[in-house]
DNA sequence: AAAATTAATCGTATATTTGCGATACAAAAT
DNA sequence: ATTTTGTATCGCAAATATACGATTAATTTT
């Protein structure tokens, strides 16, 4: 990659990728949903449920914390955390309308030949 | 990486991070309006619009495409892209429906003492 | 004071993603 | 039949992401 273009997008556009990908490990899911059941949960607790290691765990949090979704604390040796609220409720109803904008329309008929390659199609 | 823990994860898990991966570039969210505005769009269309290179934009498809997102059929020599509905339809609904919960709930009160280093603090 | 606990960070290996020019291939136009 | 057009794909380079063991630093516990 010579330059990252990422930024040659709008700002809009650039911020619902943005969350997106902070979502796009299956890893950061899980850590979300532990904390949705628990509403807080130190490190260690996140660790003992998850399938990696204390330092891989330790990084997703930290891509998680960087994307505003999760916040933590320091309690003594231990770390608090949990999902920041005060940050979903004020990019999430953009986000979710994002997401109804899509399920509202798409590819009435159209003419067809051929399909490309891969699966997924059938348009309409 | 020594190897790949992504199926570690439940199917559930999985399959919300691989939509949100899917979407997680500029430059696909921006195909994807693109693709709501015009309903279908022929690829030349698309590279039109974006700062990016064919071979780029080729590829960006290809990756919406295989994630189940659009679909494209080959029309002479152009292809012609659009909204896969009846995927969108499919996935949508659980989808939205797990931002719903994240929008419900998080940290009430709870001790605290440092904030740990970087930005997005403030639980509760 | 020393040992144990907890979690962030460093260093490193490997995999994946991003980006592009060049090429290939099919269909359309000449 | 040849040229042009449109796009997928190849090959490559660079950047990022994923994963972990080892280390570090701070705080408790002993």
């Amino acid at each position: 990659m010579a330059i990252n273009k990422s930024t040659a997008f709008p700002e809009r556009v650039q911020a619902i990728a943005k969350i997106a990908k902070a979502l796009g490990h299956p890893a950061r899911i899980a850590i979300i949903e532990v904390l949705l059941q628990r509403q807080q949960c130190i490190c260690g607790e996140i660790v003992e449920v998850m399938p990696l290691s204390q330092a891989t765990v330790s990084q997703h949090l930290k891509a998680l914390k960087e994307a505003g979704i999760i916040s933590g604390e320091i309690e003594g040796v231990k770390s608090c955390y949990c999902l920041n609220y005060a940050y979903l409720t004020t990019i999430l109803p953009g986000f979710i309308q994002w997401f109804h904008s899509l399920q509202n329309q798409c590819c009435p008929g159209q003419p067809v030949k051929k399909t490309i390659d891969h699966e997924n199609n059938a348009c309409g």
